[in-house]
DNA sequence: GTAGCCTTGAAC
DNA sequence: GTTCAAGGCTAC
């Protein structure tokens, strides 16, 4: 992984060109290897701009890296300077290290898409109709372990936690064989659940943690052989796992912490998403094409030897494992079609008509029927798989009982966001179901039920047509696929229930209907160069009044930057230990440490962090009065929420959202730190002569000098001007921020060109939206591209400073881990 | 708020 | 016309 630090810090002077366009510094981000990044001429969405073209020249830098240095843009001769940080040379044991350490996390990556990813295209549209039989079974032999944890879990607040944790080391040795990074989010999970229960009221991120919320036999009958851990990394976290924190491990890669805190905050990429055409947040009933081309997976409630899926039906051509033919249970595949197995384990595909099953439950075909195969009718008097009453029917893309299904229905349309009062798992049976809904609902999604099939306008009848998207239980996987592409299926499993579970979540804010805090409240004090701020609900994005001349996209990344922002809820939270209660005990991520408050660092460090630009850059700081020794340790976790802000944010922008999950995480290593610190010059162009940090906060040269701070708030306050000085709105904040995440230039990027045309579009979009609304200053476009390398620079001084204040050994969590592993 | 029953309407 | 998965209604 090419670090920051491979772009060998140069400074040049950049003019216009006589054509009145500009060089594009494409190689913004940190790869060391770069590429031309072309932005060809497009006339595509509906957006007027000029044709932009960018390419990057390379030059051999004095170690003799390959530097680009110089983009042009639109035949341009401006040559924009690209900002590095210090020589590679200077970090090429860390650096080295961190490659390793990548490189054993990508050999061992769980395979998540299908190649092509064309199973859902919309040329499928003649496939069957989705769900009808595909759908949930009994579970009658997982109830038992289930409940049987259950019952434990009942126990109380210990017992609670015993059942948490031991599901936690199941699914644990469940990936770990050959999901390491599955493996970590459960660790970073289980991590940051007390920070979650401290900072989200409504829908608390503990709610996001990759363990089951209940005990599901998914995760707990897979039972793959262990000793294939081949990660140091997560080897190191197995071991310490049972603080219940994350220790960093010696070697702690930037990616795992990324990927760790990416997919585990907002899984909303699944696998099955990912295939998906552009998926829109809101709930609504449009996607009738997508329907035809359904594939579905199996529930989470199967059990291989009590199947009541009754097969009869050739199986389809093309062929699969689920085609029968084999060992395992065959005649699954011919009602089920297990869409994410397809996905990430097998990329098998499974023909949508020849899979088909007489909705009605008669057999329309001359085939056998499995001995252990039943009716529909059989499977409907099956058990709901969320509460165990009686299935009548199929609901919301599982076959469920009519409780849950309006249970489901009311939480959802009313945008319901119940907090477990004791943090989950709570056993949901036809006794308890009432009493925990937010259990209730996690299990809901866990079962497979899709906010999709809620629809937004409330249309009555006809058939729906969303995308079942079902996971394969472990225990189905186990006779027909290998650990490896179980432990995949299972890992999508989780994923997409948290990927539900996040978009209900999304679709909750901004809305007053909801017991959510009544708005995503902006956390910053607001720009005064804000031109808009519709912060609209998700819901009627779509039918919020648009600014003709906001390009469409644009308008899309400002519909989702509300989730960049901390809620006021989230800041009092976040900000409390800092002034009041702070004791040091509470340290969520130093628990291996620092956990009895004791120093971690000298009281200079800790001065010197408490302004740190990255920490501010967080949006949050202490004004540097509180020399408590454990406050550098809440200013890190503090930051490693910020980044969990930034995941969800970016999961969410309309052109991300189609970047293949392994392609999101390589953008957001090399930009998080880009994005956090832009964001914080861009909070500070109200105030001359001081970054503003959180509430009020502000830190002027002067101090960052007794910090020894000088150099990188120096730059901040450069770009501030610089940012003050073209007069940046917040429509072009937005999409700089977007362009500085999406670059394509990074050698692991595996879709570059597919990175490269979301760049592309965004730039058209800040384009268009800057001729159109300062025509007086066609340059302005230019000259904010022109900002970028700056805000590189100052980010890799920030990193670097930071690093090197936090050497002594203090566990940082995230932050920590992504700057040690130099990124 | 829950949950059983009813109504609706697109797909077949 | 039938099916069935949506949303609606309403007693509790």
């Amino acid at each position: 992984m090419p670090s920051m630090s491979s772009i060998k810090s140069e400074q040049c002077t950049s003019t216009p060109n006589s054509s009145g366009s500009y060089q594009l510094p494409v190689n913004m981000s940190l790869g060391a290897t770069t590429s031309a990044a072309t932005v060809s001429p497009s006339t595509r969405h509906n957006v007027s701009v000029t044709n932009i073209k960018c390419e990057v020249d390379e030059l051999s830098t004095t170690n003799g890296n390959s530097l680009p240095i110089i983009a042009n843009y639109n035949h341009g001769s401006l040559r924009i300077p690209l900002c590095g940080g210090v020589d590679k040379a200077n970090n090429g044991e860390a650096e080295s290290d961190s490659e390793a350490e990548l490189t054993n996390i990508e050999n061992l990556k769980v395979r998540r898409r299908v190649v092509g990813g064309g199973a859902m295209s919309s040329s499928d549209k003649n496939g069957p109709r989705p769900m009808s039989w595909e759908g949930e079974l009994s579970e009658t032999e997982t109830n038992q372990t289930e409940e049987e944890v259950m019952e434990t879990e009942t126990g109380g607040q210990n017992g609670s936690s015993t059942v948490i944790k031991s599901e936690a080391s199941s699914l644990t040795e469940t990936l770990a064989t050959v999901c390491p990074i599955k493996t970590e989010l459960e660790h970073i999970a289980g991590e940051l659940k007390p920070h979650s229960s401290k900072l989200t009221p409504g829908y608390p991120l503990c709610k996001l943690k990759l363990a089951p919320t209940q005990s599901d036999p998914i995760n707990l009958k897979y039972e793959p052989s262990l000793g294939g851990d081949n990660s140091p990394l997560l080897h190191s976290r197995n071991k310490s796992n049972s603080g219940g924190h994350l220790p960093l491990p010696a070697n702690p890669s930037p990616d795992s912490a990324i990927h760790s805190v990416y997919t585990h905050s907002s899984p909303s990429q699944s696998p099955l998403t990912s295939r998906h055409a552009p998926y829109t947040p809101s709930l609504s009933r449009n996607n009738s094409d997508a329907s035809h081309s359904s594939c579905y997976s199996y529930s989470s409630e199967f059990s291989p030897t009590h199947s009541p899926i009754q097969g009869r039906h050739n199986p389809p051509s093309g062929g699969s494992i689920f085609t029968g033919g084999g060992a395992g249970p065959p005649q699954y595949a011919q009602l089920y079609r297990p869409l994410n197995v397809e996905a990430e384990a097998q990329n098998l595909s499974m023909d949508a008509n020849s899979s088909s099953v007489d909705p009605t439950g008669s057999s329309n075909s001359t085939l056998p029927a499995s001995p252990a195969g039943i009716s529909r009718q059989q499977l409907i008097n099956s058990p709901c798989p969320i509460c165990g009453d009686k299935i009548s029917g199929f609901h919301y893309g599982i076959f469920s009982c009519e409780s849950c299904k309006g249970f489901f229905k009311r939480t959802v349309q009313n945008r319901k966001n119940y907090v477990c009062v004791r943090g989950g798992p709570c056993q949901v049976s036809i006794s308890t179901r009432k009493k925990c809904p937010a259990c209730r609902f996690d299990k809901c999604l866990q079962k497979g039920m899709k906010l999709e099939a809620i629809r937004e306008d409330r249309t009555r009848g006809g058939r729906s047509t969303y995308q079942c998207s079902y996971t394969l239980p472990n225990s189905m996987l186990s006779p027909i696929l290998s650990p490896d592409q179980a432990a995949a299926a299972a890992a999508a499993a989780v994923a997409n229930q948290q990927q539900q579970r996040l978009q209900h979540q999304m679709n909750g804010f901004g809305n007053g209907s909801t017991s959510l805090p009544a708005s995503p409240s902006l956390g910053v004090t607001p720009n005064p160069t804000c031109i808009k701020t519709e912060q609209t609900d998700t819901l009627s994005t779509n039918q919020s009044p648009r600014t003709a001349s906001i390009p469409a996209l644009l308008q899309e990344i400002m519909d989702v930057e509300h989730l960049w922002q901390y809620t006021d809820a989230e800041l009092a939270r976040i900000n409390q230990p800092l002034s009041s209660s702070w004791s040091g005990s509470s340290s969520t991520s130093g628990g291996s440490s620092n956990g009895t408050g004791g120093p971690t660092s000298n009281t200079a460090n800790n001065a010197q962090q408490m302004t740190n630009p990255l920490l501010a850059s967080a949006g949050l700081s202490s004004n540097g009065e509180n020399a408590n020794p454990d406050l550098i340790a809440h200013l890190c976790n503090v930051a490693d929420h910020r980044l969990y802000k930034i995941v969800k944010w970016c999961k969410s922008l309309p052109l991300f959202k189609n970047i293949s999950i392994d392609d999101q995480i390589c953008l957001l290593i090399n930009s998080w730190c880009e994005l956090l610190l832009f964001s914080c010059c861009f909070r500070s162009i109200d105030t001359p002569g001081e970054i503003k940090m959180s509430q009020g906060r502000k830190i002027t040269l002067a101090q960052a000098k007794s910090n020894g701070l000088q150099a990188c708030i120096e730059r901040m306050l450069n770009l501030t001007d610089h940012l003050r000085r073209l007069r940046v709105d917040r429509y072009e904040y937005v999409a700089m921020k977007v362009i500085v995440l999406l670059q394509s230039d990074t050698s692991e990027l595996h879709e570059a060109v597919k990175v490269r045309e979301c760049q592309e579009k965004a730039l058209q979009s800040l384009q268009a939206y800057t001729l159109a609304h300062y025509p007086d200053t066609p340059s302005k476009f230019g000259e904010l591209l022109l900002r970028i390398p700056d805000l590189q620079r100052t980010c890799q001084l920030g990193k670097e400073m930071l690093t090197i204040k936090t050497r002594d050994g203090a566990d940082f969590n995230l932050l920590m881990e992504l700057l040690r592993g130099e990124h």
